[in-house]
Parts: C-alpha cells; structure tokens; sequence
DNA sequence: TATTTTTATTGGTTGAACCATTGAACCATT
DNA sequence: AATGGTTCAATGGTTCAACCAATAAAAATA
C-alpha cells in the first residue's frame, strides 16, 4: 500500500452514550443548561434521549470527569461552571465540537505551548541519560512519517525531563497533533523546517545545551504557530484532521 | 464551627466503580498488567471483582479517559502505556493514591506551575478588561478564607487572560489546591507572604503592568514551592489533605 | 421551636437477556 | 498461492426490570 490514502479520517461510528455526551456538553457550555441548575433525574433523561439508563449513566459519567456536571448520591445531578472545573480534556472536547471557536482555542493552546515546551526542552538537555539519548537516536533514524518522528520526539523529551508533569500534559498535545498535525506536515517546506529542528535539538540535548535545547524548541514552535495563524485564515477548521501514515 | 476539624479527608465512601478503578490504576502503572495485553472480558473481569457488569464498564471508561486503556468493540479492552497517553488527570489520581511517589509528582507540578502561571499573570495583566478589575477586587474584599480567595484569585487571573488554555490548566491546578492548600495556608507566615502577593498583583494588574504582574506572580509561587519542599520532608505527604473552611 | 422520624425522590447496583462489531477460521474463486 | 466472501464464536454495547442506599423534604414528636 502506497501513499494512496490521503483523508480517511477513522469513520466517525459514535457510541451512543458519546452522542449523548455530545449533546449536554454543547447545552451546558452554551449555557442552556444553567449553572448550578439540577438536571432531570436519570431515569427521565433516559427516556428523553430514547436510551437506556445504563447507557445515560455512562454519559453522566463522562460529564462528571470533564467537570461538567456534578452527580450526588441521593440528590441529583448539578450543572457545574464549566470555567471553574472544566479539565483540558473538555477543551480538546470543545476543539473537536465547535467549529466555529475551534480555531481560537487552538491557538490558544499553541500560545502556552510556546512556553512550556522549550522549558520542557531545556530540562531534557539537562537531566537525559545516555539511554534517553540513544532513544532519541533510534526515532530520528527510524522510518517513521515525519509527524510520528516528531510526536515521538517530543514523547522522549517529555521522559528525559524526568518530571512527570511535563509527560502528561505532552501526551495531551500529541493527541490533538495526532489529529491536526498533518495539516502542518503535509506542506513539504513546514517538513523540511521540522527536520532540520530534529537535528538541532538532537544536538542540543546531546550537548546538554541547555539555552540551545530552548531557544531551538521555541523557535520551531513559534514558526509553527505562524503558519497554523496563516492557514487557519484560509481553510476551515476541523475539515484538516486526519489521514496518511 | 471554629478549627476544630483538622484533617478529616472527606471520608473515603467510593463508589464501587472507583474502587474497581484505583485497583486496576495502580496494576498498570505499577506494570503488573504488562502493556498491549489483553483485558479478560468484562463478563469475566466483573465476576473477578464480585460486581455486576455494568458497574464494571463504568470503571472501565473511567479507565479509558485517563488513558489507561483502551476499548475496542468487539474485540476487548487493552493495557496502554501510561507514560504515552495518560492524561494530567491521571496525575492528580496519583498523587491522591500512591504516598510514596506522591511528594515527587507534586514538586513536579510546582515545577510548572512556576513556569506557566507567571505567563498568564503577564497576559491578565495586559487583557484585563474593567471588569476583571472588579471581580479581582471583590474577590479581595470577601470574607473567604485566604484559601479560598487564592482560589479565586487565580482564577479571575485565568479569565482575564482571555485564554482559554490557561483556565482549564488553573482549574487543575487550583483543584490540587483546594485538597492540599492548607497545608501551606495553615503557617500563618505563609498566609501573610500571601496576603501581600494579593495586593502586589492586584496593583500591577491594574496599572496593566505585565512585568510585575509576572515577577509577583513568579515570587510567591517560587516561595510556595520552598515551602512545600521543605514541608515535605518533615511529614508524610497525604495526611496534609483537607479541613477548615 | 427544635429535634427526631418518616417518606418520597434519586443515584448506585444487580441479573439476565439481546444487539453490534470484530477477528479468525473456513471456503470459493481466480 | 492469493484474493475475496461466508460463517461463527468471542466480546463490547445496549436494554429491561428490579432492588439497594443516600439524601432532602415533609411529618411527627418532644
């Protein structure tokens, strides 16, 4: 199989208590349901989606993990402010719903990931072992795609730091690049830039250059955060997810 | 009710569900259950734990969204690398269950912490709107507890830096607080240390002054996390959790 | 009025079914 | 041998009908 496979996004086949996710979220953060408001018990809910209250309960849960709403034993269920206790998980949540602020919010992220991720960087060329060194090697020259090169890349930075904090919330944004980065990567000279970032950074951790390690890392993420800026002014949002090994 | 209520974690009544997650958390982080293996079936699984199926699948999508696991329809459910797709929530369900490694992730977070709030102190300062003044200044005016008016603090900042980003990642931190926090706020140095940030912060926002607004901010937090460091090895970590309005 | 007891509501759990999807084995065609 | 279609068993997804447990509100009691 060749490069014959451009856009098939995995079918989007929901669950149906992911429907049923879908739906109270974007009546919550749109603010239909109030704060602080009690929802209908389970069982009516049930019945008004049509569903099973197991099925319901599943979805309720979800909520309660995205700190949408708040389930109390005996009580109800609550409407929370989703400003107060939405997780970073509602906000890829948003990202993949809303068409409309998905590009904002994107950006947004972009911006915060311009400060942490060179900071991440600088702590890899300073804490990385031989091991992770030899880790890093191994992804550069393997025969990966270039995005999979560079989400990997990044995961092993993420260990080198050797603070844990830093794997997790990376691990959030390779799952959003996971889905968005090939609009980046598809253009041949955005590939190239990143390439050439490979070996720099390689370098730097190598060295344990610290200064270097940052200062390359905020350079690639600041020149990828320009041209999603530029691209999202042309395109739509969501239709540039998916596809190609 | 004065302070006479110290150290009463809210009393562990875990649902079922929870229980079956801490449990199956903490094989596979530990490694028992070995990554890319293969989950016995709920049907099995459920009758392992004495507990119905349903009450299984709630554990196992609780599972799911930390980025444990993986369920696949019709075929089973599979151990994840943690370290590859955990979520930051799984970090706080770590912190809460592992004593052991507990002190280390949370020094982890401080770490980031310092890196990152200072930034959004920076752009509150500059996106504030009047507004966000006088929430802030409300907020500093309220009869809560110092705790608790941090809280707030923190996040009126978030919201004023009209990032988006930037108020999911506080709703995180700021829930880590709200168990933790005392702690901190209990010594009344501390308090004082951080009764005077209020004012610091309130006025550099104020004047739109982002370089003292991210100064300020980047003082406290750096203090804060002296303090937790050198609290940390006197006592056992999780006993510090929860009390006093 | 304050406290205790009762009751209705509601989330939590259970058990037994059936539906939908997947992967593997098998078979047929080429 | 390789490809594509068929069947079948295993497994997650959903449904239904109960009952248990916690809560809040109402009623009874002191």
């Amino acid at each position: 199989m060749t490069s014959l496979t451009p856009l098939l996004n995995p079918v989007n086949r929901s669950r149906l208590h992911e429907e049923i996710v879908g739906r109270l979220q974007s009546e919550i953060i749109c603010g239909k349901l109030s704060v602080g408001s009690k929802l209908p018990p389970e069982r009516v809910l049930a019945e008004g989606f049509s569903v099973n209250r197991g099925t319901l309960r599943e979805a309720l849960k979800k909520l309660e993990m995205l700190g949408l709403v708040e389930i109390r034993h005996g009580d109800g269920v609550y409407v929370k402010n989703h400003l107060e206790s939405g997780s970073l998980d509602l906000l890829k949540s948003m990202i993949n719903a809303d068409d409309s602020h998905a590009p904002g919010l994107f950006m947004n992220l972009l911006e915060i990931r311009k400060i942490l991720v060179p900071e991440m960087a600088a702590h890899a060329a300073l804490n990385r072992s031989e091991n992770d060194l030899k880790t890093i090697e191994s992804i550069l020259q393997s025969d990966k795609s270039i995005l999979e090169k560079d989400l990997s890349l990044h995961h092993a930075l993420a260990l080198s730091s050797k603070n844990m904090a830093y794997i997790f919330i990376l691990n959030f944004f390779n799952q959003l690049f996971r889905d968005y980065g090939n609009y980046y990567f598809n253009d041949d000279t955005n590939a190239k830039h990143s390439a050439e970032f490979h070996c720099k950074i390689y370098k730097a951790v190598k060295e344990k250059n610290t200064k270097n390690a940052k200062k390359t890392m905020y350079d690639i993420l600041a020149y990828t955060e320009k041209q999603f800026k530029e691209g999202l002014n042309k395109k739509t949002f969501t239709e540039n997810r998916g596809g190609e090994t």
